[in-house]
RNA sequence: GUCCCCAUCGUCUAGAGGCCUAGGACAUCGCCCUUUCACGGCGGUAACCGGGGUUCCAAUCCCCGUGGGGACGCCA
């Protein structure tokens, strides 16, 4: 049997955290089994759906690296292929037309509600209760399904385990609307049949919506495909995922100068492990990918450790491609990189001190601003001494890290400072920060012609 | 309210009856490295929700309680 999964996202918003981690997951089972994925979407909620959703999802996906094989399909465009279905269900006499008015089921839910008792549709347009009643003129009725009332529903999760429900407790679900667009309900299990998905994976809020499926797909008579039921992703506060968390949306961590390989290594180490590893790539993920490893428990979101990751990642990544993702960052803040030195070496210099593209703009900074302040209170007389001395060696020396750095000592010699007395101000002088990476190579590739400018600037002013 | 699911350090998790004096990672604390800050290295604090069973043995199995999450739409 060819593995087949698909993930079917409404597009009523960006692709979100949590989506995106249900994508993974499928995507994930379908690579490591050598099967199909296959991407849906379902667009029948008409007063929500966007084409710019629809684009925003696909623009998430692709930058994650998560490909699809077939598809985009849109619901919207099966309308005939879902009334074919329900022709032969009613048919069947597994459905049937239901002429209650919204209104009138408003007011049984809130009686049923004040009652006590779970809402639900009472069935009074059953083909057997409503012998006799004639339908009321101009009522466009909806098509339910006729469910069974008796015994129970079950299925094996292969994330949780067996799952009962008594059949007593569902109702009969709507399955195409007056207009003719079907439900969730009803859209999956026609597409997930038509589309021979053997392998349903989906967050765990649907785990509620599998006994009506399974339903659906028996009086088909057709054979059910696994289930998986991924739990949800909460935010920090262990609260549902929401806009208040921040960043929920995958394109948001890109805009925020986080590598999709970083999200995606923390996505899948999200309620899911594989022993101890950590930080792993894509392919490894691919390979040890299992749903029997996939935690049954709702798993809190936590910037700070996909803070750490991305770091990670930052230090492994290749110079250049960081220096294109922080050039545009520069100049957001003004610089302008093409004067300065070469961007690829400073990144390299400092991608080990931050966890994020923006970050690392802030500290790249130092070398591209034309003009630094110190902040400095005047300085001691032997320090400005020493500080000239310095001036005077740096004229002279090989411009390179080795001989800067002999320079710095000499003078320390010759001066009589302690190294923190001279090297501080120093750092200080010629960066306006108290915290860079080692001084010899900031002087080295911030360029002598800079260096001197400043400490002369500095040294005048003072 | 009803139904479904879940429950190991603050967080993500390892753990399939003896390998557990419960392991790893983030965070946190301390030390080392160091001209600063990071990085890195070493070490520490920190958990099996509670109560009953089953068993020679339970974090692991069963029951009850409690807590958390989800669902009860002509949304998906």
């Amino acid at each position: 049997m060819q593995v087949r999964t698909r993930f079917a996202p409404s597009p009523t918003g960006y692709l979100h955290i949590g989506g995106a981690r249900t994508a993974l997951f499928s995507w994930a089972y379908a690579r490591r089994h050598g099967g199909k994925f296959v991407l849906r979407i379902e667009d029948t909620d008409l007063e929500r759906s966007t084409k710019d959703s629809v684009d925003a999802i696909l623009e998430g996906m692709s930058w994650l690296g998560i490909d699809w094989d077939e598809g985009p399909f849109f619901q919207m465009q099966r309308l005939a292929r879902y009334k074919e279905v329900t022709e032969q269900l009613i048919a069947q006499g597994d459905a049937y037309h239901d002429y209650m008015s919204r209104e009138e089921l408003e007011s049984l839910r809130q009686e049923q509600v004040a009652r006590g008792e779970k809402p639900r549709y009472d069935g009074r347009w059953r083909p057997e209760r409503a012998k006799g009643k004639t339908p009321p003129a101009g009522v466009k009725p909806v098509v339910r399904f006729r469910t069974p009332e008796a015994g129970t529903v079950g299925w094996n999760d292969l994330v949780k385990g067996p799952i009962e429900f008594p059949n007593a407790e569902l109702d009969d679900l709507v399955l195409l609307r007056a207009d003719g667009v079907p439900t969730y309900n009803f859209g999956v299990v026609v597409d997930d049949l038509d589309m021979a998905v053997t392998h349903v994976i989906r967050g765990d809020d649907h785990v509620n919506n599998t006994p009506r499926q399974i339903h659906i797909f028996s009086a088909l008579k057709q054979k059910l495909p696994f289930f998986a039921h991924v739990p949800m992703i909460l935010g920090a506060d262990g609260e549902r995922l929401s806009k208040r968390h921040g960043a929920v949306s995958v394109i948001q961590y890109r805009d925020e100068g986080y590598l999709p390989e970083a999200l995606l290594n923390y996505l899948a180490r999200l309620g899911w492990s594989h022993g101890d590893d950590e930080v792993f790539s894509k392919e490894s993920f691919v390979e040890w990918f299992d749903l029997g490893h996939v935690s049954r428990s709702p798993a809190q979101f936590n910037p700070e450790k996909l803070a750490w990751l991305n770091q990670q990642y930052l230090k492994g990544a290749d110079d250049a491609r960081l220096a294109a993702l922080v050039e545009p960052e520069l100049r957001r803040r003004g610089a302008q990189p093409g004067g300065g030195p070469d961007l690829s070496r400073v990144v390299s210099l400092l991608k080990d001190r931050t966890s994020t593209i923006p970050q690392l703009a802030d500290e790249a900074m130092l070398f591209y601003q034309a003009r630094i302040d110190t902040g400095m209170p005047a300085l001691p007389d032997d320090v400005r001494k020493g500080l000239n001395m310095l001036k005077a060696r740096l004229v002279q020396v090989t411009w390179e890290r080795a001989a800067i750095n002999n320079a710095i000592k000499d003078v320390v010699k010759a001066s009589g400072l302690k190294m923190p007395q001279l090297a501080m101000p120093l750092r200080q002088v010629v960066t306006g920060r108290t915290q860079t990476p080692s001084i010899d190579a900031v002087l080295e590739l911030l360029g002598r012609e800079t260096v001197i400018l400043r400490l002369a600037h500095h040294l005048e002013a003072d």
